[in-house]
DNA sequence: AGACTCTAGCTGACGCGTCAGCAATCCAGC
DNA sequence: GCTGGATTGCTGACGCGTCAGCTAGAGTCT
């Protein structure tokens, strides 16, 4: 690596430190909610009836089950969040739903949300940074997704 | 926020995430550090003799002092730095030591590390990209530094 | 039917990072 | 000297995220 990259590598891991860290505080501040909390949230209330199977929400916000099933055990200690009967065929198959205190804490959530990102994120940039940026994030997630898909760099196991 | 501007937000989080993710686990399987562990054995490494205190290394990473001390816990627990006698006149001064093991992990974990990096980041980027990110990067930083130093849209106290 | 494999879902252990709060020390001004 | 405030360093509580490992149901093959 070059000196160069090697400086935008260590900006990238400030930056995004900083902003993770300052962008919680305000959800936390204005909403009481946390970012894993709020990612759950949002995709429950995308949903229609607000209910959605554990393995489809892990897979729709990129998240490993595990960490999903933490994060709902958290979300439904705090009444966000139920586990609902699910009527599919497969026996393994749960439900989980949004009760009405968690749709509202997302409802109330949102907006201060996106004026927090804007303040952090949007406001600083100008129409081609973000652009710029745009490019260099799409390059980077098709680069990793790549690498972790095909992880060795010796032949696949079976073609 | 518009539409675009948004897409890139998320995508910054996304692709921050993965990179987190993938080198840490690089790290792990390489030399059996954290992300967290190197940060702080790079600087006491950097540094001469291989002392600090704990307030100069704080700083000089961006750390709370709380976030250093209870790395430091888990480092000395590890045998990898260890408290050494302070000779300064302030009495609250302590100071804290690379012990010869924590120096040998550093080493044998920088080149992998420097690797993983590349591979991860810098492989995936033109010159022109690296560019135009660390541009964007450096505007962010300004901008959040400004913005964390007076987060009261009022006025200063005192001016 | 039985064995094998895959998927869905969950849990415990453990390191990380934030926050609130504490004790000791230093320093300024009175 | 003493008192108020700032600095240094630490800790406990708690939420987050990874990993290893478990159970149970579903699909497949013989």
């Amino acid at each position: 690596m070059t000196e160069r990259q090697l400086r935008t590598w260590e900006n990238l891991q400030e930056v995004t430190e900083l902003l993770r860290r300052e962008v919680g505080r305000d959800l936390w501040n204005d909403a009481k909610l946390s970012e894993a909390e709020f990612t759950v949230l949002a995709h429950l209330s995308m949903a229609a009836k607000g209910t959605a199977r554990p393995s489809e929400c892990a897979r729709a916000i990129g998240w490993d089950s595990s960490r999903l099933a933490h994060q709902l055990r958290r979300l439904e200690k705090r009444g966000l969040v139920e586990k609902a009967a699910s009527e599919a065929a497969d026996g393994r198959a749960s439900l989980i739903a949004l009760t009405d205190e968690g749709r509202t804490a997302y409802r109330r959530a949102l907006g201060p949300h996106l004026r927090s990102a804007q303040k952090w994120f949007a406001d600083a940039l100008s129409d081609e940074q973000v652009n710029n940026l745009a490019d260099a994030l799409e390059t980077l997630l098709r680069h990793g997704s790549h690498l972790a898909a095909a992880p060795a760099p010796t032949a696949e196991p079976r073609a």
